[in-house]
DNA sequence: AGCACGCCGACT
DNA sequence: GTCGGCGTGCTC
């Protein structure tokens, strides 16, 4: 075999390629698929990576490849054909596919001579493609089935990727599998620096560790012989990362096994709809292990109470905490509003403090006496007369956080040692009486329990505008649950809600049966696919001018059986200034809604307007 | 993305 | 006359 004369090239730029690069004999390493190389692309050197070889080129005038960064590829065959696959879902270029799954600093231009060996040992081993889902209230059961099957892998030569939602879990997680995997485990951590990042990495890719335990982004460890990928929480919202390109880690898990060939195990306490739906659809092996049930849940129905009138604090939840008081139990009170009000206006002129980059109300953190956004976390001093009509210094607070809940508490139960638990707080309040909290609770993943457990804010739960609501609205009562150990109240104007009575039977097949339902009623995923555009800018009125022309291009020839929703404000309309909107696009597969969006994307390219691609929001 | 090219209006 | 805004197209 001949050397191939050009190579194949992607950018890690929104470019969709490959372009073509002439490998001239000045080249002493062999050019291969999988390894950077240093081009000049469009007058910039940049870091571009080698997809492919061929003998010759349609093009005539080629630039040559100006260096190979490394002997080794640092991706394989395996992971080109993974990350190609991830590149079309997410609908992003294939080189920037590859920069998401390599490390930030491989993707530059850094050469690696001083070197790390990449060495590919390829042993190919043949796993169990087998999916299973796991459905645990306890969190505790599904250690040991965890456990077998990833010595099962690991005994035959695989390597094993446990994906946990976020730091809170890394601590039980790691602990169960380095008793049993001992040096061969190892944990991600992001905060390494870029030296021990890249030796990790290398490590790794060496097939040194057989178990590596990490967040979303571990989805793209560079393991040999990975056998299986285990998910736990697989509903955890973190596993969707936020900033393009906007994946999925458990999609991507998927994927990732697909091209592998190696099994997946899904465990969680609250496992999402559409895991559900797909382990019901591709018969997956399921688990599910209800709890031991001594947890009582009781619903107080709020449309007899007038919350100006009474105490936010129903009777039947007084009376509860009263009891538990007595009898030396300690309580959890959940509202997940942080601070102390949401509202700051003035009494005399309606002025009311918002973020000036977020233009969102201002919550009043009374612990630091500051106005803080929930978005940027922008701080602003109280000002003392009123910006809106300068004559007021009477800027009224309205809205309950758990600060101001903190202090009702205190009123009602003056002899308690109430402490607030939210994201101010460094140190867990063990001790405490009262704990009265956000969901900053769920960061303190120990053993620590509470005998009663209320939630005040259930229905703003229920209100949002996600379809997801139900589906948070269980998870919630489930993992509060977790650290309950005889009582629950849950306070609500909704209590005929699914989410409360399946939860309160712990029924999970009744569960996922309405809410599956639900979504099948509305065309929602699972049974369809959703595409967010983000259009995003300094200047408002461009941003919607933008938005309302795209959306008009995208209805004007759009495929039958495709829905295409009017511009509207982001969640979170301003955010850093900018400005931002969002076209949905509903359809029957992810690959359709982007093949009529990808083109029109292309010709509606403007000045200062950032738009983006979320499938899947 | 980032850059060059080219087309218009409003300044010395 | 020319400086500079911005739409358009291209990158092997």
């Amino acid at each position: 075999m001949t050397n191939p004369k050009v190579a194949k090239v992607v950018i890690g730029l929104p470019v969709e390629g490959p372009f073509d690069y002439a490998i001239d004999s000045s080249i002493d390493r062999p050019v291969k698929a999988g390894q950077r190389v240093r081009v000049l692309f469009n007058r910039r050197v940049c870091v571009g990576y080698v997809v492919g070889t061929a003998s010759s080129s349609a093009f005539e005038k080629l630039n040559p490849i100006l260096a190979v960064l490394e002997c080794e590829p640092v991706l394989t065959e395996n992971d080109l054909k993974f990350v190609k696959m991830f590149s079309d879902y997410y609908g992003c270029s294939f080189g920037e596919g590859i920069e998401t799954f390599l490390p930030p600093a491989l993707r530059r231009k850094k050469s690696l001579e001083e070197g790390i060996p990449f060495k590919n040992t390829v042993r190919s081993g043949i796993f169990d493609t087998k999916k299973i889902l796991i459905c645990d209230l306890t969190r505790h059961k599904r250690w040991p089935f965890i456990i077998e099957h990833a010595r099962g892998v690991v005994d035959n030569g695989g390597s094993v990727i446990v994906l946990v939602p976020d730091l809170s879990y890394i601590k039980e997680t790691s602990a169960a599998l380095k008793e049993v995997f001992c040096e061969s485990a190892v944990v991600l951590d992001k905060k390494l620096t870029t030296k021990k990042e890249l030796s990790q990495w290398a490590q790794i890719r060496q097939g040194v560790y057989s178990v590596v335990v990490g967040t979303r982004s571990a989805v793209f460890a560079p393991v040999t012989n990975l056998g299986l990928i285990i998910v736990i929480e697989d509903d955890d919202a973190s596993y969707k990362q936020e900033q393009t390109p906007h994946y999925h880690a458990v999609s991507t898990a998927l994927m990732r096994a697909q091209v592998e060939g190696c099994g997946v195990m899904v465990a969680g306490s609250s496992p999402s709809a559409e895991i559900w739906e797909q382990a019901r659809k591709d018969q997956w092996d399921k688990m599910v292990m209800a709890g031991e049930g001594h947890v009582t849940m009781q619903v107080v129905d709020m449309n007899n109470y007038n919350p100006g009138k009474t105490s936010i604090f129903s009777f039947p939840l007084q009376n509860a905490i009263k009891a538990a008081l007595d009898k030396k139990e300690n309580v959890i009170i959940y509202m997940n509003r942080r601070g102390f009000s949401t509202r700051t206006s003035c009494q005399k002129c309606g002025w009311t403090m918002k973020c000036p980059r977020c233009n969102v109300n201002l919550s009043y953190l009374y612990s630091k006496n500051v106005m803080v956004c929930r978005h940027c976390s922008n701080k602003q001093t109280l000002p003392e007369i009123c910006p809106g009509c300068h004559t007021s210094s009477y800027l009224k607070s309205t809205g309950r956080g758990v600060e101001k809940l903190e202090s009702d508490a205190a009123r009602l139960f003056p002899y308690a040692r109430i402490h607030r638990y939210d994201r101010e707080t460094d140190v867990f309040p063990q001790g405490a009486d009262i704990v009265i909290t956000t969901q900053a609770i769920f960061r303190q993943r120990g053993n620590w329990t509470a005998s009663l457990a209320a939630i005040l804010d259930f229905d703003d739960q229920m209100h949002h505008i996600d379809f997801r609501a139900g589906q948070k609205a269980f998870a919630l009562l489930i993992h509060l649950r977790q650290m309950t150990r005889d009582k629950m109240i849950i306070q609500t104007r909704m209590p005929d809600s699914y989410s409360i009575k399946t939860a309160k039977d712990m029924n999970y097949d009744s569960f996922y049966c309405q809410e599956l339902k639900f979504r099948k009623e509305l065309k929602l995923p699972p049974y369809r696919n959703l595409v967010e555009l983000g259009v995003r800018g300094l200047n408002e009125k461009a941003v919607l001018e933008v938005s309302q022309t795209l959306f008009e291009v995208l209805e004007n020839d759009a495929p039958k059986g495709m829905e295409i929703f009017e511009p509207h404000a982001h969640v979170n309309p301003k955010l850093r200034d900018q400005y931002r909107f969002t076209i949905l696009l509903k359809g029957r597969s992810v690959e359709s809604i982007l093949s009529h969006v990808k083109p029109i994307l292309k010709s509606t390219r403007k000045r200062n307007i950032i738009i983006t691609i979320n499938v899947d929001p």
